[in-house]
DNA sequence: CTGTGATGTATTTTT
DNA sequence: TACATCACAG
């Protein structure tokens, strides 16, 4: 084959194991992304039908950039899915065989949120916010070590003293109520489905025999289970990833699966790919250096033939505006004096508060940015008013959809009596659109709700649209429907009472639009559950990718790239590494493992920046350099200063 | 019910 | 800073 050609003699060896369990332990840069293309080519090659093959990223980027990659070398189309994506997809199929419908909504945090909200309604709470979140947490954390409501115990208590078990269940039974799961679900409920159903649990095992996991590293119990069901009968497992670059073990991400990946499957080939094909060793040396600190059971040093290279960059400034300046100065001099396109520099901060301070000075020096990440396209608040209205099309159930466009615009239906059709709903036990149905054509229910004319003109008015836009779903494209939602619910007209972000929103309705055409005239049967699940599962709307611009992200956004300028800001103490995991060994060395991915995406350039004083949470403050900068040897840096 | 203005309080990272 | 929540008046 003639790719092997390029590839070196541990590659070789990974690309050539084609059956049986593989761990391949790919330090940054090594080449990993073709090596996993090349296997997949070559498992092709040697007879595997495609579709027998599943590939699954973390990422969509991730997944969409290897099943392009596989396209190209391969022509064949094989599944590169993210695990969230294989869960919707899963449950698509199969979930009715756990009491829901396929139609099924997907929470985002803010949903959640609402719902944890009325799931504690009538508890009495002390510090309700904090609670919240806490709250939120846990039953993350729970879903992802796998336990179910059942299995917590009695005294097992939120910060604010309330039974964690029992709030749990109430929310999982609300969920199920309202026909939605959360982000968490699609791995949860995907494995509960398994194991309580044989007969789909072996559908599924059929369904593929050769798994491929990239960034193992970064898999959580749930994941865990899910692959090793997915694989019990094959065996032909290949998990791709590096343990120094754990960097999510706070989404529950346990390091031990690729730690003891030998142990779960015995027989297990280990190849290392310690050679790296990206940057210059000064950078690797610091890298090196840095996450030598680090206790690891499988110690790597990267090397490369690309020569010493320039040296790092320290720039200590004295304010944040400062280090804004000089980040754009030294853009501005690779731009123009070594014609270093923008989209190949990239400027890396801890948090995304930082991003604007950059924002700032680079519009106005006018340097082109995007920034990758931070809120969400989908998370706007008119993106999410008009994809809720969609949700009621589609599901019906919805009640947290329901509670938001009610109102939308004015009906005259405010809070109380939202919680009143609410508890009306449940007496009634009916959903609540169906519910609303029999409120507005006065229907016998369990137990009446008392409204105004003009409520019940409004709910009226509500349910009929609803149905109007169920009516169109079946025969419009989807374009045409999101348009006709907007302009059925007379959201504009309720958009104009805010004047100065109008026009942005309004844009961003127009952008939504466009991208329901965009991504149905791809597809033979576009339909609106699919669609809302793909932009449940996107986090970002996707940037028009040609224009050269400088890219600002936070580092956790930045795994998988590689930039030949790189720009790491904001290097101070209790900023990165974090205040929250100080005294804390094991938060430590994933700050420094974060610290680690960040200089190992610069390729010729990195520039490692931090500041004296910094504006923070409205007040100035004086900050001391990181302890990362002490650990990168002085032979390998040069330094400079930046004066305000 | 709705709009307002004040008040308080939080900022890690995200599929 | 900036956003969300709350209290209160219309």
């Amino acid at each position: 084959m003639k790719q092997l050609s390029n590839l070196n003699s541990d590659q070789i060896e990974a690309v050539e194991t084609l059956h049986g369990p593989l761990l391949v332990i790919a330090g940054a840069g090594s080449g990993k992304t073709r090596v996993v293309t090349c296997r997949i080519a070559n498992l092709l090659q040697s007879g595997v039908p495609a579709e027998k093959i599943l590939g699954l990223t973390f990422t969509n980027k991730a997944a969409g950039e290897m099943q392009e990659r596989v396209m190209n070398l391969t022509q064949s189309r094989v599944l590169i899915s993210t695990f969230h994506s294989l869960g919707a997809r899963i449950l698509r199929e199969s979930i009715t065989a756990l009491g829901y419908s396929r139609n099924f909504t997907i929470y985002d945090e803010e949903d959640v949120d609402k719902l944890l909200k009325t799931c504690i309604g009538d508890m009495a709470i002390p510090d309700a916010k904090k609670e919240l979140k806490a709250l939120r947490n846990m039953i993350s954390t729970a879903k992802n070590n796998w336990r179910q409501p059942d299995d917590i115990s009695f005294n097992e208590m939120t910060p604010g003293g309330l039974a964690f078990g029992r709030i749990y269940r109430i929310y999982q039974e609300k969920l199920k109520e309202y026909n939605a799961v959360d982000f968490d679900d699609l791995l949860f409920l995907t494995v509960r489905l398994f194991r309580e159903h044989q007969n789909i649990r072996e559908f599924y095992q059929n369904r593929w025999s050769h798994l491929l996991i990239d960034e193992y590293q970064d898999t959580n119990a749930v994941q865990y289970e899910l692959v090793n069901i997915l694989v019990s009968k094959s065996r032909n497992l290949c998990v791709v990833g590096d343990p120094d670059q754990s960097i999510y073990s706070w989404r529950g991400a346990n390091i031990r699966n690729i730690l003891e990946f030998e142990k779960d499957f015995p027989g297990a080939k280990v190849v290392r790919l310690d050679r790296n094909y990206r940057s210059t060793n000064n950078i690797l040396n610091a890298a090196n250096a840095l996450i030598s600190l680090n206790n690891r059971l499988y110690e790597k040093k990267l090397w490369s033939d690309l020569g010493a290279g320039e040296k790092i960059t320290l720039c200590t400034a004295d304010t944040d505006r400062a280090e804004a300046r000089f980040i754009a100065d030294k853009i501005e001099f690779h731009n123009r004096q070594q014609g270093t396109p923008y989209s190949q520099i990239v400027v890396f901060y801890r948090t995304n508060a930082q991003s604007r301070a950059f924002e700032d000075h680079f519009l106005l020096r006018r340097i082109p940015y995007v920034v990758v990440g931070g809120i969400s396209f989908y998370q706007r608040r008119e993106i999410k008013d008009i994809l809720a209205l969609l949700r009621m099309v589609q599901s019906g159930a919805d009640f947290i959809s329901f509670e938001r466009t009610i109102n939308l615009p004015k009906r005259g239906i405010g809070g109380s009596t939202i919680e009143k059709i609410r508890m009306g709903a449940i007496n009634d036990q009916s959903p609540i659109l169906s519910f609303c149905e029999k409120l507005v054509f006065d229907q016998p229910v369990e137990q009446p709700v008392k409204l105004s004319p003009k409520q019940k003109e409004g709910l009226k008015d509500y349910f009929t649209m609803i149905k109007e836009l169920q009516t169109l779903s079946k025969e419009v494209s989807l374009d045409e429907l999101v348009r006709q939602a907007i302009e059925k619910s007379r959201y504009l007209s309720y958009l104009e009472e805010e004047k100065e972000s109008m026009q942005d929103r309004k844009e961003n309705l127009n952008s939504l639009i466009a991208k329901a055409w965009e991504w149905e005239k791809g597809l033979d049967n576009p339909t609106l559950e699919a669609f809302l699940e793909e932009l449940s599962l996107k986090s970002t709307l996707d940037e028009t990718g040609s224009e050269d611009r400088i890219s600002l992200m936070t580092i956790h956004n930045g795994k998988g790239l590689e930039f030949k300028v790189a720009f790491l800001a904001g290097l101070e103490e209790d900023l990165f590494p974090h205040i929250n995991s100080r005294e804390n060994d094991v938060a430590l060395e994933e700050e420094r493992r974060l610290c680690y991915v960040g200089v190992t995406r610069a390729k010729e350039h990195l520039y490692l920046t931090n500041c004296k004083t910094r504006f923070l949470w409205g007040v100035i403050r004086s900050q001391r350099p990181s302890r990362f900068l002490f650990d990168i040897p002085r032979d390998f840096v040069r330094r400079v200063q930046e004066a305000w």
